[in-house]
DNA sequence: ATTTTTATTGTGTTCGAGCACATTTTAACA
DNA sequence: TGTTAAAATGTGCTCGAACACAATAAAAAT
């Protein structure tokens, strides 16, 4: 039978004290080469598992974590990354580890710094940060990395030597999704592709869902589809989509790339005649409105929350368990429509 | 600031000894009123957390758990179980618990009936169960409970007051959301709900699906869709089928509602001329491969890795915890096309 | 008032790992 | 060979909760 063993076990099986088994195990040194060979000898013929519980115990290092997040006063998006975190923190609450919230304001990439400034000053352990300003976040991770602070990423990719672990989706992989359900959606015709930009910077994102979406119809047979791009800063949002849909009759489907997909059901709503398949990101409330009338026919979930949940419980793990940190995470990218939607609120 | 209290600190604040803390922190009584009562003003002040390290670490009961899932030599679909338990076990391994796998025959229910004994002597704590046989699993928890051992089920939903908790799924909702997914993929016409009953009794899962696809044509507007029923047993099946589709040729789309969606499609891939749009259950081998082939158009994805998991994980928090048993966990209903199935494997 | 019984309260050990410190062994050098 | 330095090894306490057992106080019985 699968026998726990102890320290002590060890010891007594190796003929030494539990001080020198104590020392191999953590490779401190002092140990003759006689004494760490029979220590060896037991080791591999054993299987042992520290006990985490005493552990923990007698270990009273508090671990530190810290994670950034934007403000979800600025952006809906991220209010269930909050959700996230507090489950990870309220699961591990016994052990030795705090982990600290912070906010910043998304379009703003002062507030980004200062808020990284303020991270640092409080000295933790680890930080997991949404690298929203590619530049700006390669500069924080690079102190972080320079002062022994352990860097792990979530939602935005980013790549880097500093970063232990990144969580997100297939960014690529999630535009063919958007591809074949309108593929589904309407059998031929014309599709747009709709970036609309907000000031911060998520163009990689965007990109990336552009190429998937692309790269699904290169592969299909040809002359069913004709896919154009259309790229749009919120301000004069409204008047310039309206323009361009009555300048393009033909185009049957449309594929947000943000979060954004309510502002242009509410413009094509109003044309109940014509319906256009309309797919796009995110379970904020004013897309679930559309969802629900069936103005947005799917919605491809990104799951923040469980990203922001697995980032932080990795480096909680990594601390108490000595678990990897696996380098990169990527969840299912889940389909929604009317009928599933309200599930993924658990 | 959120200090950690111990019983130590309680027993000074309060005047008393940690002994006499522990008396009323358990209610072992044998506590003077005066005692009590300054302990308890104590306990109202602060915020005691009993530091669970030091209390598993102490405890050297071995808490026994077992999970009775089928045999996945008979159907595949209980393979990833086998996984969603072992993670669990890993998970925990630290800790003071043992789970155990129990696997009985789904086509015999003598075997479950035997596998129930089985678990029976081995007096666990707490099983875990597929309730495939109605009366049989009823009996059986009957008889866990009498003895104080809890039960839990998933997968399979099952009515008594003796059963603590139940994982699994909104089966009339997932039938809502096939039926979703078939208006979308032929937008009128004949569909049929495709019933593949294997021996062993999955009826009421069958019947709540088709409930739920049913309900959803009939809060739409009339005359666009026909909702016809189809029940085969597995040995005519083939010949059965071919000629069913063969006699109603006005069938555009076909709903299975288990996880055998590869067999039909074997059947409908023969005739390409005549695309049948097909929505099935389960992410097995059998049908991925008619999903990327795109004979079938969707898999609801019933995710029986994640139940055994949760069920698994539930009971063992409930132990080493004393966190509460939720008696019910819906887990979404995933849907999934040719782009997103491999991202469920992880 | 003294002993006995019972109720209440306090003390000390244990769980396993980690680490400081004491002790022993070995090597280095005069 | 004796002395000192260095290396190796062992011992013992700690973390917080649980619980057995010892000790004390209060009540009851003689």
């Amino acid at each position: 039978m699968d026998k726990i063993y102890t320290i002590k076990d060890i010891a007594e099986l190796a003929g030494v004290s539990k001080g020198t088994v104590d020392r191999v195990l953590h490779k401190r040194g002092k140990v003759s080469e006689d004494a760490l060979k029979k220590v060896n000898e037991v080791l591999d013929r054993i299987d042992y598992q520290p006990n985490l519980m005493a552990r923990s115990l007698k270990k009273t290092q508090i671990y530190s974590i810290c994670v950034l997040i934007p403000d979800s006063a600025n952006d809906p998006y991220w209010q269930p990354c909050i959700d996230g975190i507090n489950d990870a923190k309220k699961e591990f609450k016994s052990f030795n580890v705090k982990v600290e919230i912070f906010l910043f304001d998304p379009t703003s990439t002062a507030s980004f710094v200062e808020t990284n400034q303020n991270v640092l000053n409080s000295s933790p352990d680890a930080v997991l940060l949404v690298p929203l300003f590619h530049k700006e976040a390669l500069d924080a991770i690079e102190t972080y990395n320079s002062k022994g602070i352990i860097s792990s990423i979530f939602n935005n990719q980013l790549k880097s030597s500093a970063i232990k672990s990144f969580v997100g989706q297939d960014l690529f992989q999630s535009g063919r999704i958007a591809a074949r359900l309108l593929d589904l959606l309407i059998k031929k015709g014309t599709i747009a592709i709709v970036h609309i930009d907000e000031d911060y910077e998520n163009a990689i994102h965007m990109q990336e869902k552009e190429k998937g979406f692309r790269d699904y119809f290169e592969n299909l047979e040809t002359g069913k589809f004709e896919i154009k791009t259309f790229k749009v800063k919120h301000p004069q949002f409204k008047t310039t989509l309206k323009e361009y849909l009555e300048s393009n009759p033909a185009i049957e489907g449309l594929f947000v790339t943000t979060s954004k997909a309510y502002q242009v059901a509410k413009i094509i709503a109003k044309n109940p005649e014509k319906k256009i398949a309309l797919v796009g990101y995110d379970l904020l409330e004013n897309n679930l409105e559309y969802l629900n009338n069936k103005t947005i026919d799917f919605l491809i979930h990104q799951n923040p929350k469980r990203q922001a949940y697995l980032g932080t419980t990795s480096l909680i793990e990594h601390f108490i368990f000595e678990k990897e940190i696996s380098p990169e995470k990527l969840l299912p990218i889940d389909i929604v429509n009317t009928e599933n939607a309200k599930d993924y609120f658990l």
